[in-house]
DNA sequence: ATCTAAATGATACACTGTAACACCGCAAGC
DNA sequence: GCTTGCGGTGTTACAGTGTATCATTTAGAT
């Protein structure tokens, strides 16, 4: 289990074994992993923060690339939507998913001091939020659950 | 309690509760309830929805008055920081609390065809996330939990 | 009365996201 | 082969959201 990118681990592996799941399961879906969505994933899995759509286009101008806004929007909307990558609301920001693919219903833990994000795989019905609507026989679609604070590094240093 | 601001109810009632509630605590603990923050609180309670700091800006000029941006998101900013007003992270949006005042942790249920949002209250250490948080040794310090789909009537009409 | 801190007024700008259109490449069907 | 359609890309321009900065006013405290 990614318990935690907040452990220690071997980077690499994250990287390699996040662009192999993609690449599998667009094959399987018959869906166009092309080399602007396989290189917009790399860079999301190339850390475990949360980067900005225009943190990503700066990164895809530094490989030579002329990309205007729409290039990483249309490449993050298509990772999003097929469950390769997160939407961190509340940083506006986006990262890669480090479960299996799938429908899933991630939730965040983000740090405010070293800004890394781990997700958590949740059950929609559950939670405060699964309360809440079944009190108020609400239908949830999508639930966005994001926590901030301080990681146990983080916490400890502090 | 307000389980329900998908249920009808005389929303006069909100209004003005909310307002006076807002000017006592503000009494109480020494702070400025300015007309402008009175006036943003007002507007915020006029309906139960979401309202963008651009929709406040907009009312607050039809009011006669040469508000620019930082004017609404000054005033959001002290509703938000003392507990009058509520962020919608998935909406960029702003809502009037709807509940007691003091430190709370609420959740929000967004109903995706009428727009109405309510809040419930939670607390921060319990459900999904905090089940997260646990397990990864986070600290959290704030929590966003929003969940979107169907109010009860428009599930009935769906 | 004066001083200070907070709130407001105003300009300008930064960050985030999208509409719209032209173009390209490839696969399906005639 | 041809062409037709569709998804993806290239590009321009703009819309929506949020802030830094500085000047000015107001409200309270001494």
């Amino acid at each position: 289990m990614p318990a935690d990118a907040f452990d220690p681990h071997d980077h690499q592996d994250c990287i390699a074994e996040g662009l192999e799941a993609a690449e599998h399961h667009c094959a399987e879906a018959g869906l166009q992993f092309t080399p602007i969505r396989r290189r917009v994933l790399e860079i999301l899995l190339g850390d475990h923060m949360a980067l900005g759509a225009y943190d990503i286009l700066d990164r895809l101008r530094s490989d030579g690339l002329n990309a205007q806004p729409p290039m990483a929007y249309r490449a993050l909307d298509f990772l999003v939507t097929h469950g390769f990558a997160h939407r961190i609301e509340r940083l506006n920001a986006f990262i890669a998913c480090s479960h299996t693919r799938g429908d899933h219903t991630p939730a965040f833990l983000i740090c405010r001091t070293c800004q890394r994000v781990v997700e958590a795989d949740t059950d929609p019905d559950a939670g405060e939020l699964g309360r809440a609507a079944k009190q108020a026989g609400f239908v949830i679609e999508r639930t966005v659950r994001e926590a901030e604070g301080l990681c146990p590094k983080c916490a400890d240093a502090a």
